[in-house]
RNA sequence: GGUCCCAUCGUCUAGAGGCCUAGGACGUGGCCCUCUCAAGGCCGUAACACGGGUUCGAAUCCCGUUGGGACUACCA
């Protein structure tokens, strides 16, 4: 099992899991279980003025809630600076590394000079044949790149990429405060913990070449490199707050299920045919590079909704109960620890499920099923509770008051009838009856939602829906 | 500025030289169903960025142009 797939997914946790991040962990978690190989969760927190513990706690919640779960890690990279700093003594005694001098103050200077004549704002290399150096100064050690020659990233999703030597900065692996920086600490940690695929984001492309040379540096074989296309908002510019909501979380608080996020994301830039809707075993059945496209697609929460109303849909109305609790204690449509029959929350739930796009919109039209007292649309209420109604009303009341087994069927029955006896359409009956017990002028068939209100509900609604139109008049 | 990446309907994509008068999905328009709203069904709408090659033949290969993106930190 030497060449067993080991495949990672190092955020940083200088923000929430947001949905770039959650897609370049879901390609490496599904590359790992569709190789039965190892899905390695390692925090980047080198950046200590950024990184917090709040961030990774809500990294992990986000990669629970969308369960991608990791086999190994968290690792954190603030555990493990003894590593580097032994990697970056040996670079150093081999004479691959030096110590820098420079301060980040005279380097920020010589960049803007550099950048201001339109020059390549790469750092001179003066550091690296220093025969005096500044006593009172801590060093940083910067890595010693090779000036010439090319070389070549071979690249899972784009191929074969050539860089210019002469391009590659001496890059800084040690700031001079003895912590490392990130494209020591990939490598480092992507040899240590034997890494097979290295699977990111695009924007890591060109950083590959540099880190090939210190894989290369320090003798280790260079893993595959795959790298995977960017998602951007609606402008085409980078997807960031501007285009709403981000991150993973806010995703699950708005009422969306981790299957369907799970299943859009993958669909950004990677297909399978003309397939639009997987479970989660047959995207790990059918993952493969080969079907990964290689330019970045633009994140559409419109498709997201869609696919979101399609979950909602295939799900079990006993599924649903869960998942829609903490919505309906949140609003608050129940209360905490009111304990709703479980029976007759799902049937109420069945009648709502195709018309629900999200947990939100669930949970806010069960409140007329669950609610003491509704209240009315103003124009639902204009419309329909008024004089031209009220023989209808009173009708429908009157006969219902006579149903014993309250249950659709019968109560069809009722209304078909008081439609032949007031010779009137069905639609004249069902959408003042939809208000009165409702509020709104949109709801599942009128049936249904009447025998799962319950005789005494409807007959309550109606009585107050009569009272109010003769109040009025 | 330099380096690198990318380029099919508004959006996600199928397409690996002839199967393409370019297919599917979201959205959107119309119709059907119908107690409302949905769901569902049917029918539309809409794209190979541009210019050169290569080839009997190009959305597919090559070059250039244009456009977009990323990187260029003692951030990751």
């Amino acid at each position: 099992m030497a060449d067993a797939v080991r495949v990672r997914f190092a955020p940083s946790p200088t923000g929430h899991l947001h949905i770039g991040g959650a897609r370049t962990a879901l390609f490496n978690y599904l590359f790992a279980r569709h190789n039965n190989g190892s899905f390695i969760l390692r925090i980047e927190d080198t950046d200590r003025t950024r990184s917090t513990e709040e961030y990774i706690g809500s990294i992990l919640e986000g990669m629970r809630w969308l369960n991608l779960d990791w086999d190994e890690g968290p690792y954190r990279q603030t555990d493990r600076f003894d590593i580097y700093q032994r990697y970056a003594q040996n670079l150093l005694k081999e004479g691959k590394a030096y110590p820098c001098y420079c301060s980040p103050e005279e380097l920020e200077q010589r960049r803007q000079e550099a950048l201001a004549q339109g020059k390549s704002p790469k750092y001179d290399g003066r550091c690296r044949n220093l025969n005096s150096p500044p006593p009172d100064r801590k060093p940083a050690i910067r890595f010693m790149m090779p000036q010439e020659g090319e070389i070549i990233v071979d690249d899972l999703i784009h191929g074969k990429v050539v860089f210019d030597n002469a391009q590659l900065d001496d890059l800084i692996i040690m700031r001079s405060d003895g912590t490392p920086t990130y494209n020591f600490t990939v490598v480092v940690d992507d040899v240590d913990m034997n890494i097979t695929h290295v699977i990111r984001g695009d924007d890591h492309l060109n950083n590959t070449p540099k880190q090939i040379h210190i894989y290369q540096s320090l003798g280790y074989e260079l893993p595959s490199f795959g790298h995977l296309p960017m998602i951007l908002g609606s402008d085409k510019a980078r997807l960031s707050k501007r285009h709403g909501a981000t991150s993973v979380i806010a995703y699950r608080d708005m009422g969306y299920l981790s299957e369907a996020l799970v299943n859009y994301l993958v669909r950004l830039g990677w297909s399978y045919g003309d397939q639009e809707v997987f479970t989660i075993d047959e995207l790990i059945r059918y993952f493969s590079f080969e079907h990964i496209g290689k330019s970045a697609a633009v994140f559409n929460p419109e498709k997201l909704l869609w696919l979101n109303s399609q979950y909602i849909m295939k799900s079990t109305p006993g599924e649903l109960v869960d998942l829609v609790m903490p919505f309906l204690i949140k609003e608050p449509i129940i209360n905490e620890g009111q304990i709703s029959d479980r029976v007759w929350l799902s049937k109420a739930i069945s009648t709502l499920q195709e018309r629900s796009r999200t947990l939100v919109e669930l949970a806010q039209s069960l409140t007329y099923y669950i609610a003491d007292e509704i209240e009315y649309n103003v124009k639902a209420k204009e419309k329909f509770l008024n004089e031209k109604y009220l023989a209808n009303l009173t009708e429908v009341k009157a006969s219902l008051e006579t149903v014993d087994t309250f249950v659709a069927a019968e109560i069809e029955k009722v209304f078909t009838s008081a439609s032949q006896k007031l010779e009137t359409k069905l639609g004249n009956i069902a959408q003042p009856v939809r208000v009165a017990v409702t509020g709104k002028t949109e709801s599942p068939g009128i049936f249904e939602v009447l025998e799962i209100l319950g005789k005494e509900k409807t007959l309550n609604r109606l009585a107050r829906a009569i009272h109010v139109i003769t109040m009025k008049s």
